[in-house]
DNA sequence: ATAAAACCTCAAGTATGCTTGAGGTCAATA
DNA sequence: TATTGACCTCAAGCATACTTGAGGTTTTAT
């Protein structure tokens, strides 16, 4: 029998759009901010290896979680595009995005169950609202709005 | 004896500023964009009432969500510039907002359990990652990268 | 072999969310 | 009352994250 098809070891710049989702003119532009990496062919068209769709997943789900692309590259420097890395490097990496998530779910939740207060007090209109400017007394301080939103992690 | 020391009614734009950390440029821009308001003194000066000081602690947090202006501009639809809302009309605000963060949560905890997963078996170098893209033979829809990311409720 | 589709680079443009600056007015206080 | 700090408008600038377009080359399919 023939062999099995074959998927193709390296991936062209349209396929990889194609595949991940990311608009070409993205892909480029991810390049240039070192996000990702290709080889080139001959002709000097992109050639990338099949990683490259991992770790666009993992760039665009943090994007969603809210992280800049300064941050990502950060967050990716355990594994540079193109290398394959160590189970550990894998795992160190993990731990530190589980980190950032578990403190933005902290952050949420301490603001929902505000929230909650909020929908029992109606205290929008009330002085002891904790989305309220904590107290106009520590005006001079700059305070306010300040407090909630740095618990928010961000 | 004198007066308690009576808080001002209406706000300049300095004070404001102060109280909520905003800084006065930004507020000028909120109006633009008709996120706040404010009165106007015989001499064309800002004048704000109080309540606009619980008006962006609410604009500083949801911006910390990541709602874009625009959507929060929405979310205040209920509670225009300047005007006391009913304690309804508060709690149906409170309730939306909180709706949006339980899915933020919730789009949250599912990637941090797929992360764990990932602890486990190392598989950002295998093929079950629940972060690499789901299946090549799906890639002719352009799923990919694409699941997850949708689950993050953005 | 050739034509169409895909690709290349580089520059400029877009949207969001602000900040900075120029040029001038208002208001609090010494 | 005079002056200084706070305020005003309007235009332009900046960072992030991309997209669009011009002008030209490579690949692929027939």
């Amino acid at each position: 029998m023939s062999q099995p098809k074959k998927l193709p070891s390296v991936l062209s710049v349209g396929e990889v759009a194609r595949r991940s989702g990311v608009a070409v003119s993205t892909l480029h532009f991810y390049e240039t901010k070192g996000l990702i990496a290709a080889e080139r062919s001959r002709g000097n068209q992109r050639r990338y290896a099949r990683d490259v769709l991992r770790r666009l997943s993992i760039i665009r789900v943090a994007i969603d979680l809210g992280f800049t692309l300064v941050e990502i590259t950060e967050l990716l420097k355990p594994i540079p595009p193109g290398v394959t890395p160590s189970a550990q490097d894998v795992k160190n990496m993990i731990e530190g995005w589980r980190h950032a998530i578990n403190q933005r779910i902290e952050g949420l939740a301490l603001l929902r169950d505000n929230l909650d207060g909020c929908i029992g007090c109606g205290c929008l209109s009330k002085d002891d609202c904790p989305l309220r400017n904590p107290d106009d007394s520590l005006s001079s301080q700059g305070a306010g709005a300040v407090l909630l939103t740095k618990q928010t992690s961000r």
